[in-house]
RNA sequence: GGAGGGGUUCCCGAGUGGUUAAAGGGAGCAGACUGUAAAUCUGCCGGCGGAGCCUACGGAGGUUCAAAUCCUCCCCCCUCCA
């Protein structure tokens, strides 16, 4: 089989798909021709974060594949927000701050999608939902929804036991509009998004072809719960997010290095471009063999979203730190991961600079609540009673130790850890 | 608008005057075991220099020696009726 394989075949082989509205025709549709296809971002935060991955990895896939990806930013939406304050899920924010989400939104998405010469477009909805005419639009879109089948939708039927409000129930209308606009002024013919999308998805298919007289076409990607059932990209310190200011390149890099073993095969297909041939061998490796797996999602994802230097300088912290074994050469030929041993380098492990008298005359729990690595100093002080606080790798013993001269390196560092995992080291100057 | 039910610590959810920083579960953290995995077991799990103090049970007042628990007003959610 020389035939190119199609964006589509992609998606499957690498399970990006869950549903699909027209399985034969968008598979025909996308082997044949280049197609406009968009999908919509909460501009509620100023970062990503690693929820919005796989999205954004399928339009980096479309483009790749020499489609036309569009970046909707869900402006028009957030100008509404939910007025209940029960749920905090979505903020009402300023056109202002909107716009400002919305420019970060294209830096980050940069990483992954090219928006030059509009090879690919970022778009506000606000820009045609914010002067929409209440009464127009309840006779020109209003009309062609059912209420009964808007309850029938699966989204809306769990809503229905907790309490829906009429604004949470106008976003399908939103977003199908959205769909019919974006085909009619920039030709564009699916929308993908998570599953929970499939509700607005396929409405906006509908609406479509009312309003237009055109078909266009939805996928859904899977929701994605590691496989032990938890949300993807949480951590103890909160959401991994993509902006390196908010989760540093390291902390990204041990966030996808501690994948669970069954998730790896599974992540690699998804988060990186490896091709899918070599990601099959995750599963011949053998007991830790699987670490190198890890090694090389981790790397390829930091690449991926940091750029390569930041993902050597991680991997190499990664090494120093946990005495990583380099990755078989045999093992992810098309990974750019370093195999070589290398001298220790923990520079991309967060370190914080101190005076001498700033480091000696607070005790070590406060220290360790100063670097970040525990909460609050009550937090600290439970840590060194466990045993879980260390200090150049010796574990702390009394919560009366106090760190002097003599805990410096010859480069005037102290490494800090907390349990086996979180290092913070400290430059005394 | 009327009647009823409800808002508890990150989440779910007990608790109807003091023994409640508040049961239980989940999440999270640490220790042991390991492979920076999972599972399991153990401990921890509001803040503050430990006995003490502060903050906390939708919001604001009030009763009381003492309130998450009683009273008043307000906000929000749910159910039924309109």
């Amino acid at each position: 089989m020389d035939v190119v394989k199609s964006v589509y075949d992609i998606f499957s082989e690498r399970g990006f798909i869950e549903q699909v509205t027209d399985e034969e025709l968008v598979k025909d549709l996308l082997a044949r021709e280049s197609v406009t296809c968009y999908i919509g971002f909460d501009p509620t935060a100023t970062s990503l974060h690693i929820g919005s991955l796989v999205p954004i990895m399928a339009l980096s896939h479309m483009q790749r594949a020499g489609h036309k990806p569009i970046a909707l930013v869900g402006g028009g939406t957030a100008l509404i927000g939910d007025p209940s304050g029960k749920t905090a899920m979505r903020q009402i924010l300023t056109r202002d701050e909107i716009d400002r989400n919305a420019e970060s939104l294209r830096m980050q998405l940069s990483r992954y999608i090219d928006f030059e010469d509009n090879k690919a477009l970022l778009l506000n909805n606000a820009d045609w939902l914010a002067g929409l005419n209440y009464i127009e639009f309840l006779r020109d879109v209003g009309r062609h929804f059912s209420v009964n089948r808007m309850l029938a939708a699966e989204s809306y039927r769990i809503r229905m036991e907790t309490g829906l409000n009429f604004i949470e129930f106008n976003y399908m209308l939103l977003q199908s509009y959205d769909f019919s606009y974006l085909c009619k002024h920039h030709d564009c013919a699916i929308q993908m998004g998570g599953n929970d999308q499939w509700g607005n998805i396929v409405a906006g298919v509908d609406l479509t072809r009312r309003l237009e007289g055109k078909r266009v076409y939805g996928i859904t990607f899977p929701l994605l719960v590691t496989s032990q059932g938890h949300k993807m990209g949480k951590t103890e310190k909160g959401t991994v997010w993509l902006d390196p200011d908010l989760t540093t390149p390291y902390e990204y890099f041990q966030y996808w290095i501690n994948t669970e073993d069954d998730d790896v095969e599974r992540f690699l297909a998804l988060f990186t471009y490896l091709p899918v041939e070599e990601i099959g061998a995750v599963t011949k490796l053998a007991d830790s063999e699987i670490n190198m797996a890890k090694a090389v999602l981790a790397f390829e994802t930091t690449k991926i979203t940091h750029g390569e230097d930041e993902a050597i300088g991680a991997w190499k912290a990664s090494v120093g730190a946990f005495n990583l074994r380099p990755v078989s050469s045999n093992l992810f030929p098309s990974s750019s991961i370093p195999r070589h041993e290398i001298l220790q380098d923990v520079s991309a492990i967060t370190t914080y600079e101190k005076t001498m008298k700033e480091v000696e005359t607070v005790s070590i729990a406060t220290l360790l609540h100063e670097v970040e690595l525990c909460a609050s100093r009550g937090e600290a002080r439970r840590l060194i009673t466990q045993g879980g606080a260390y200090i150049n790798g010796r574990q702390i013993t009394s919560i009366d130790y106090k760190i002097g001269v003599d805990d410096l390196d010859e480069n005037r560092e102290i490494s800090l850890r907390k349990g086996k995992k979180k290092y913070t080291r400290i430059k005394v100057v």
